[in-house]
Formats: C-alpha cells, sequence, structure tokens
DNA sequence: GGCCCTCCATACTTGCGCGTATGGTTATGC
DNA sequence: GCATAACCATACGCGCAAGTATGGAGGGCC
C-alpha cells in the first residue's frame, strides 16, 4: 500500500559515509531543511533508530556532509586550478568548471541559500576567501594591480554566486545547453581581458 | 528585571501598517524566519492576542509586508528609471541605486535566502523577469543586439543578487564606504560600454 | 553453540512556534 | 453615560521534527 520508494537499495547494513553521501544527495535537491533524519532513514529503508546509532545528533550529520562536500571541492577543483600556469587559461577553466560537476554547485547553491545557519556561515566564509583569493591572484598575475584585480574579483565571484541563485527559483525559464554554453562565453568575454 | 528593549514606542494602538512595517524591519534584519508572530508582538510592546485580531495568520503578515515592499520598489525605482531616456545613464542610474536605499535591497536579499518559501518564490520570479527585463531592453537601446543584451542583462543582475549574497554573510569582510564606492565604479566601467 | 558487539526498530518524550478560545480594557457613537 | 465595537492579555491545544530509552535480530570469534 504505502510504499515509499526507496533509491538507494536497501542493501544490507549502512556505514556512516551512506548516510553522508545520502545527506549530500538530498541537500543538493531540497536544501538544508531537507537535511532530515526521519525523511533520510525512510530513503535509505531505514528508521531514525539506525540513524542515532551513527550520529550523535543532526547537526553532526550536516557537518560531516559539508565536511565531505569541502573536502573534495579542495581536491578537486581548487588545487587542480592552482597549477595552471598561464592566468588567463587558468580562469577559463575556473569558468567553464561551472558548466560541469553539477552537483557539487548544487550543494553549494543550497548552503548559500542556509548562509545564516551558524553551522554552514563559517564554511560559506572559507569557501567564499578562498575562492576570492584564487580570483585575485589570477587577475593579479593577467596584469591587474591590486585594487582592480581585487574588484574584478568580486564581480567574478558575485555572478557566479548569483547565477546559481537565480536558476534556483524553478520559475526561472531554465537556459538550454546551447545558451547556457553562449552565455559562458559571453561572461568570459566580458570578464576575462583579451 | 526581564525587561526586552522594544524600539518602536509602544504608543497605544496598533495598526495593520504597523505590523506590516515591523515585518519589513526584522525581515530584513533577520529573514523571513524571524517574521515569528510573537517575537515580533514582543518588539512592539503587545502580546499576539493583538497580532490574530489584525491578521487571520502569519502568512497573510508575510503576504501584505511582501506585497508592500514590492508596491514600494515598483513606485520608487523601476518607474523612476523607466523614464530616464538615454540608455547609458539609465544603466547609471541603476547601479548607483543600488548603493542607497539599503533597506529595499537588505529585503530582497533575505526573500532571495527564502526563495525556495511558496509565498516567495512568485515575488522572485516576478521581481527577477522585471529587472532582466529592464536591463535587457537598456542594453538593448545602448546598441547590444539582442541575444547579447539579454547576456549582459543576465551578467549584471547576477553580479547583483550576488553582491547581496555575499554581503550578507557577516563574517565576510564589510567594505567601508569609500572602497565600496571604487567596485561600484569598477563594475560599471566593466559592464558598461563607453 | 554460547557470547558479545554491531546495527536497527518501536515507542516515547520534549521544545518550539502557530493558532484558538475567551475574557478584559479602551475608545466612540448617540 | 452607556452600549457597542475595536483592540489586547492570558491560557491552552496541536503538529512537527529532534532526541531518548530500550529491546531485538544477525553476524563474528573462540
Amino acid at each position: 500500500m504505502g510504499e515509499t520508494h526507496e533509491k538507494s537499495e536497501p542493501r544490507g547494513r549502512l556505514s556512516t559515509t551512506d548516510w553522508e553521501q545520502a545527506a549530500l544527495h538530498v541537500l543538493a535537491e531540497g536544501g538544508v531543511s531537507a537535511v532530515a533524519v526521519e525523511s533520510l532513514a525512510r530513503t535509505l529503508g531505514v528508521t531514525k533508530g539506525s540513524f542515532y546509532w551513527h550520529f550523535p545528533t543532526r547537526e553532526a550529520l550536516l557537518k560531516a556532509a559539508i565536511d565531505r562536500w569541502e573536502q573534495r571541492d579542495e581536491d578537486e577543483v581548487i588545487s587542480r586550478v592552482e597549477r595552471i600556469a598561464d592566468p588567463h587559461e587558468r580562469l577559463r577553466e575556473l569558468f567553464h568548471r561551472v558548466s560541469r560537476e553539477v552537483q557539487s554547485h548544487l550543494v553549494y547553491a543550497a548552503l548559500l541559500q542556509a548562509s545564516d545557519h551558524p553551522l554552514v556561515q563559517p564554511v560559506i566564509e572559507r569557501i567564499s576567501r578562498r575562492r576570492l583569493a584564487l580570483l585575485t591572484q589570477a587577475y593579479g598575475e593577467a596584469g591587474f594591480d591590486a585594487r582592480a584585480a581585487a574588484h574584478r574579483a568580486r564581480l567574478a565571484y558575485t555572478a557566479y554566486s548569483g547565477f546559481l541563485q537565480l536558476n534556483q527559483s524553478h520559475g526561472m525559464p531554465r537556459m538550454d545547453q546551447e545558451e547556457y554554453e553562449a552565455y559562458v562565453d559571453h561572461v568570459i568575454a566580458t570578464l576575462i581581458p583579451a
């Protein structure tokens, strides 16, 4: 009768990692408030009795999931981009990366939405500083003086996070792939000097 | 002993307008979730018994407050800017307006944070469309072809909303007035053709 | 094959904020 | 100056999601 469709194969026992990944999944879809223990337990095919064995509290899960995400972001984006020598190329790579790796950006968008949450706020702050620093550095090496580099970096970063925000509102007309590519090209042409 | 400091002079009776303005105030400060009836009642020096005489529900207050804000925005921003003939001048005015009228933008930032709320979502959608249309129109008149105008408008708008977002996180180093002016100048120079 | 440790289910408690019920107080028409 | 309506206080009910208590099922170790 009331069979709720669990998606993640209720294969036997669970580990803390399973919970963290499931949390990241619903976080990307429904935001921080969607990370609820009973709801999560249902999608994993268990009850919250299981949850409170692996984690002491909901906040603990949230923190663990976010930490995991932040770590992946650090490893697979920042460090990879940083070792590109040519600043122009580095900036282009940065802009193009937004097109791919959708999941990661969805999580970031969800965190932005909840930046007032005491657990999320420091994360957002760290990420923002890191990305702003990365952009500022690149613009500096590209020939901008310190002040202009900081400004341009801020402009690029806010355009990025504002873009995520705009695409959150599901009422907005979703861009198709072609339109999206054209937009990214426009942004690159506008924000990166020839 | 437990005197809570009410700010808005508990002058006798209240009207629905008083509640709406108080709601807008806390909305700008603490977001949608801060618009709570008991909390609001305290700051107004009354109890919620008063509230539920003026409004049938919390949602009703939220809607009334947001409607009021949207109306003011329509009157004091959109209509005023629209009648500026020169598109370049119109865009500059638009960018500069963000510096002033802080309250209005704080409310908008708060609404952006809660764009998943069923009551807020349509508002955000309307405002976004309206402002994007305004920008697209201006860029079109400034000599951009349709596609480029749409892209540049989107870039400008997302930079705007991302800026609000960034300044929300109180952990971020707040810019002082001088730095802020310089940034706006940089944005104008970058996003508005000479 | 008895024991324990891991993992999970069931049933309960708790805190918080919305909403309701009802009665009291201040203004206003006549 | 008194009745009626506007405005507000107090006390309660209720739903929801987090957290707790406790016991049960299943696999590994000797």
